[in-house]
DNA sequence: CAGTGGTCTAGACCACTTC
DNA sequence: AAGTGGTCTAGACCACTGC
């Protein structure tokens, strides 16, 4: 017996969670993210092919899509469909960098790689992860110039388990972003990431690769960078040279 | 001759701006905001009327208010209503204070009125506003702190147009946040704010008031608030202690 | 119980990209 | 021309609030 109008939340199989129906397929879809069916810079099927294989209607998908794209995690283009997002597109190239001029415009930056060793690292770094005082990880030390002026020095912690092969040579023939080479050469997106900042005297190693006198305040930026599923995959610990430069928030 | 299915965008009147319709009727809501029609904490009518009102279907109105909702701007209740957000809730106490021990928690202040006053402001401030070195500006310095120990010295301009009848009393006896004050008082409700984040020396003021040596390095921010169209109407610059609490920021 | 926002559907048509 | 996302509608039912 079947009735012309369904009822609506026939759900008789498998009721997942009281979450509604498109948080379950955002949630599907996260997962999909997160174990690599999608991957970066790929088209995912159209909204009408999704709606056909949940059998949901394509409003339903499109309500998940939606908070995916507002999370920056898909990306829309009418007329050719969804992509995953990826780092390697101009406009994500400074959403991880809050660092502007004294005139609030963002600087292509220069970029070199100091050292890329394997070692143990502190605990601010490997509390974040869960890991252990003897768990060793990839460590890079970088300095950022903007205008051929040293700016930025910062040390970076990737988990072995996920960055084990990096090497100093392949940090040196990339041209892009660092969380492009992360996802195209380790297969890691970078979602978001939380900072806390304070204003300190530089370290000794600052004073030497920025080139500033040891009392001069710098800006000491801790960060903590999370893929999908929140998992944490990166710490960085940066000094930042605040006379010509600045970070820059908006709160909204 | 009329046909039973109605073509869609039959905007035969007055076609505004080629938008779609729910952005031009957020657009309407905007200015029903900001010219205080719809005031902060009222009850804005159902979803129902306004689709009636505006002869569109409840969807497109939902989707004008899906993103004020986001902006902050709307709050849902479901089964009460659609409000004009305020200040005067808990939930946006600390929006626009993002500052955290070093535990991650944010923490009651206590806050000390140093002064209030109408004066000249120096070109920074006064400059955001599109205004000229001989205009008045209410003056306000404050002290924040935590745990009885000051952390945040600040001053703040407002523009006279808006806040002349401000007075030391008036903040002295208010309980609630500055903004609580400016949105009941003033009828000046702040979307959102952009700061700058630099490492200095504190003034000479700072150093007085904060009760420190006057070579730790501290936090400046410099912040200028909007309102509704993005009309700027508050200016600070603040100095943070930042050993035993950071700036913290979500990039996402 | 009436009224509100929240979810979901089915279907139409528009705007854009690609071939 | 075909296919994709973007807009819009009309209507149903669910979940919650307040009288």
């Amino acid at each position: 017996m079947i009735s012309i109008m369904q009822t609506k939340y026939d759900n008789s199989s498998e009721k997942h969670l009281d979450l509604p129906l498109y948080a379950q397929i955002k949630l599907k879809f996260l997962i999909a993210l997160e174990a690599g069916v999608w991957k970066a810079g790929e088209l995912i099927p159209s909204e009408l092919d999704l709606a056909a294989s949940y059998e949901v209607s394509q409003g339903t998908i499109r309500k998940a899509i939606d908070e995916l794209v507002r999370q920056h995690l898909l990306i829309r283009r009418q007329g050719s469909g969804t992509f995953v997002a990826t780092h390697q597109e101009e406009q994500s190239k400074y959403r991880f960098l809050h660092l502007a001029n004294s005139a609030g415009e963002m600087e292509e930056s220069q970029n070199k790689i100091l050292l890329c060793t394997h070692q143990k690292a502190p605990k601010v770094v490997y509390a974040p992860f869960n890991m252990h005082a003897e768990d060793i990880f990839v460590h890079i030390r970088r300095l950022m110039s903007f205008s051929g002026k040293p700016v930025v020095f910062e040390d970076i912690w990737l988990p072995c388990p996920l960055f084990g092969d990096l090497t100093l040579e392949l940090l040196e023939s990339w041209a892009g972003s660092l969380y492009g080479l992360f996802e195209s050469h380790f297969g890691v997106h970078m979602t978001h990431a939380e900072e806390r900042i304070r204003a300190v005297l530089p370290s000794n190693l600052a004073v030497e690769y920025l080139e500033i006198d040891q009392l001069l305040p710098v800006l000491d930026i801790f960060r903590v960078a999370y893929t999908y599923g929140d998992k944490p995959v990166e710490v960085r610990q940066a000094q930042y040279i605040s006379t010509e430069h600045h970070y820059f928030n908006r709160i909204s």
